[in-house]
DNA sequence: GTGAAAGCGCTAACAC
DNA sequence: GTGTTAGCGCTTTCAC
């Protein structure tokens, strides 16, 4: 096994508890013993074993970032900026994949109520309603924060965009540029943020005396694929889309490309997404753009400040707002 | 603080080392007290604390993934390819970002030598060429297997793609459309995946009689799309481009664009991209995509092989090909 | 200023 | 079949 404190320990003919002391420098242990056994630990290139430290301490120093998908680029920029927190605290990040299973999502949560884990950045999986499992986290003691999506019935702190708004100026957005019939693009569950930016758009349809359309689309993108075919080529239809969320943005344009449907002229688009790579779409996408790395700092310093002095986390509610990337997709000049 | 095997033993009036072997289900309990144990543990919620049976086992169940930048979406699928092994075999995940930084990933290997993780997934920074780190990793008994970018001084597992007859490929196929003057964009540093489609390149052209010519981008979108300004506008044009990395399409695409350059009549250009979005570019992006789920899943795969039952490492190199999808970018018709 | 000892929660000999 | 004991590597009283 690699080297330990009681090696340094019987190298320098000294107790363990001194050797322990001198390397958190303590204020009890001579500068002489000190140099000595910090040289000696450097020579045998010494590294703690973080767990045994955190079998004592009671803390592990590692934290879990709970994703439905990592695939989606809005994950990938929220880790960034998870890391970017943690790395800086010295803390380690764990990853978890739920996959939108919330089964997968209970299993692994449960696990974090004995000590793997210091505490909890969490965005919960769409269509459903079970939080039993999170409800047990935080009895259990380990602090939770949500960012993006969140669960609006466990009462800790959550780090969200302003998705009502971005829902409302998406919809204005299409109606100031002439849309008449608008579609919001949804996804069953019970998903706050999907709720919300529906909420918006359909205040926005009501306070311009619109009806509004939502569309359910699922989980296949084949399925959704066939839900918007049949959509675009039918009787009635749209000269205006909104896809509420990310992944929905490719089968929406790869309708519009085989049937020839000319975007913006016969159908405008706007999409909830955080791909850099809108801008070079066939034609480039107009966006809500999430502040996907700043939301991910934000929650994780939250977390961190809890871990640092324990604090009642109900009330840190932040909202980053996201920003209209105005693109080709509904707009001719 | 939680609940502990000792109270489940106390409450019961049993032994520890009963309770412990019960709930491992060991031979040697009879059925009736694994019954008792079982349902107490079941009453009181008991999890087990991870970490003090990995100081115990001297193994943590958990692994790490080192990366260079988890914006890119090759790493994003690769993460998903690991984790869909990681999480079937009960070991949880630990991601690690280097952002390209030799330092940061020395500092972030070093500490893996002393139980925080059982085993490390790594690809390597790009532009360096240190690797002592690795080799103390290696010599801590601490099984590395890189994938994708390797370090080829080590001796260990890898899976990569098949980079020179990719490079070739991406070159032949350049050719064949009746490009004359291709450049690669390359980037500088010692990076072994791009130096392998690099030589690809050299040779296809070396083959076709053509001379070579490559162009190093930087870190930097803003100084890339300089670099490539003047190389789209100034005396000789190169009508072929392709791109070693991913995060080369994006300023190309835009300097096209903004010069008003035609793809693919004035230049055809294909990228090495696992973007699945390239299909909706504009035009869409002609890619060699790689199999980044496969090779995180294979790679993970080889690791719990030799966590299972240690085997030499060393002989393991798994090249799962990349696949070339044909686009308008580099096709008319 | 240094050391001895207890113990974090769990496992694994080794008794009985 | 069950209990006793020692100990993984570290921290932390409490003696000296």
């Amino acid at each position: 096994m690699s080297v330990t404190i009681k090696k340094i320990a019987k190298d320098l003919d000294l107790a363990v508890s001194t050797v322990s002391k001198a390397l958190r420098d303590s204020h009890e242990i001579s500068a002489e013993t000190k140099a000595r056994v910090f040289e000696h630990a450097a020579k045998l290139d010494y590294i703690p074993n973080p767990y045994a430290s955190s079998l004592k301490k009671g803390r592990s120093g590692n934290i879990a970032v709970v994703l439905p998908e990592v695939a989606d680029s809005f994950f990938s920029a929220a880790i960034n900026g998870i890391d970017s927190v943690a790395h800086e605290k010295g803390y380690h990040t764990m990853v978890y994949l739920t996959h939108e299973d919330i089964q997968r999502e209970q299993s692994i949560v449960r696990e974090f109520r004995n000590g793997r884990v210091d505490g909890v950045l969490m965005s919960i999986v769409a269509n459903n309603a079970k939080y039993e499992h999170l409800r047990e986290l935080c009895a259990s003691d380990v602090p939770l924060v949500f960012f993006d999506r969140v669960c609006e019935e466990i009462p800790t702190a959550s780090v969200i965009t302003n998705d009502f708004e971005s829902g409302y100026i998406a919809a204005q957005h299409l109606i100031e540029k002439g849309c008449k019939y608008i579609v919001f693009l949804s996804m069953p569950g019970e998903l706050a943020i999907i709720k919300h930016r529906q909420n918006g758009y359909q205040q926005a349809l009501q306070d311009h005396g619109m009806q509004p359309c939502i569309i359910y689309c699922t989980d296949s993108e084949d399925e959704n694929i066939a839900i918007l075919d049949k959509l675009l080529t039918g009787e009635n239809k749209p000269d205006g889309i909104i896809g509420s969320i990310e992944k929905i943005t490719i089968p929406v344009y790869t309708v519009c490309h085989s049937r020839n449907i000319p975007i913006p002229s016969a159908i405008k688009i706007i999409a909830f997404s955080h791909l850099q790579i809108a801008a070079l779409l066939n034609p480039p996408l107009t966006t809500i753009a999430q502040p996907a790395f700043e939301m991910g700092k934000a929650a994780a310093t939250i977390l961190f400040k809890t871990l640092a002095k324990k604090y009642d986390l109900k009330d840190e509610k932040i909202v980053i707002p996201s920003v209209l990337m105005m693109r080709a997709s509904t707009h001719t000049d």
